[in-house]
DNA sequence: GGGACTTCGACAACGTCGTTGTCTAAATAG
DNA sequence: CTATTTAGACAACGACGTTGTCGAAGTCCC
């Protein structure tokens, strides 16, 4: 039953019949899957085989000024302690360093390692080869208008990191 | 192709109309958790406020016939067990209900019970009102390209389950 | 019919991950 | 100088998924 106060009922297009509404999210994720899965077995493939899905957006996190463990929870939107401990993983992988902040004795600031920015910069590479193959499948004017559309419906660049704990859970 | 673009953080898109490739991926996540916010929400405020994310896959795989914990766990691509600790958390809910099989005293069937099939008769209206939303916002010619160009890039109808621990870990 | 193998579900132990709570050290405000 | 705030470490806990084991039930084959 649809008692909702959005506008247009269903088959708001009237020509052609347009697929179920869910159709659309399951297709997103399948998307982006898709992508996050083919990047990652080209970067294995270049070197990182110990990346995670992840960890690509920790390393965009850190930047190339380097953060803190609790500024890196208050961007991923996890406490500083679980910051801290994918901190420490990424630091056994050899990804990040924890260096000292002379202005603050508290701080220990995180930076990309040399192996770090390898593998970010392997990773754009390959999201650029990605995009490529998308726009010679799809048409590049059809994908600008693919992203176009997703921009449109997206908020501004507001990410929050709780994948794991949001989508499980019971 | 495949020229090293900037490593970290923005890229100067600068005169190019094309954004930088690992846009796309972080828009069709961003896409996702909009719509699957928003159904959540809009669930909650219909009476089931203790739905998450999965529940909604998990009762598309129960489907209208009922399925097993073994079933569950090859179709969501988790283990028996953790499977079960599913159903558990579901039952407790009320959403869904174990039964014996008649012609197999080893099976204990899971079917949806009253409510788990009210949730999703709600959810797909739900989905089906924020498909609307989006084609008015994009149109609905547009739309019906975007999903059809997902389709093109997505496999077939496979969407594995790990989800938790494909994107977390470290 | 009977024995070997397979399948289903439950129980237990373990590891991982994120959480809150507590604590020390360092910076900062008054 | 004292009081408050902040960064980071340590510990305990709960949630979740995993493997391993087990008994019960079904299946295959002689």
């Amino acid at each position: 039953m649809s008692t909702n106060s959005s506008a247009v009922g269903t088959n708001a297009g009237g020509s052609g019949q347009d697929p179920p509404g869910f159709e659309l999210p399951l297709r997103l994720l399948m998307a982006f899957r898709v992508l996050i899965d083919e990047v990652h077995a080209e970067l294995a493939r270049q070197g990182h085989p110990d990346l995670r899905p992840m960890h690509g957006f920790v390393f965009q996190a850190i930047g190339p000024h380097g953060t803190t463990a609790v500024e890196l929870g208050r961007l991923l939107g996890v406490s500083k302690q679980a910051a801290g401990k994918t901190i420490d993983g990424l630091e056994r992988l050899g990804y990040v360093e924890r260096g000292v902040d002379p202005n603050d004795a508290r701080r220990k600031v995180v930076r990309l390692t040399a192996r770090g920015v390898d593998s970010l910069a392997k990773s754009a590479a390959i999201f650029e080869d990605l995009r490529a193959k998308w726009a010679g499948a799809l048409g590049a004017e059809r994908l600008r208008a693919l992203e176009e559309d997703l921009r449109t419906m997206t908020p501004g660049d507001s990410f929050h990191f709780d994948m794991p704990a949001w989508f499980g859970g019971g």
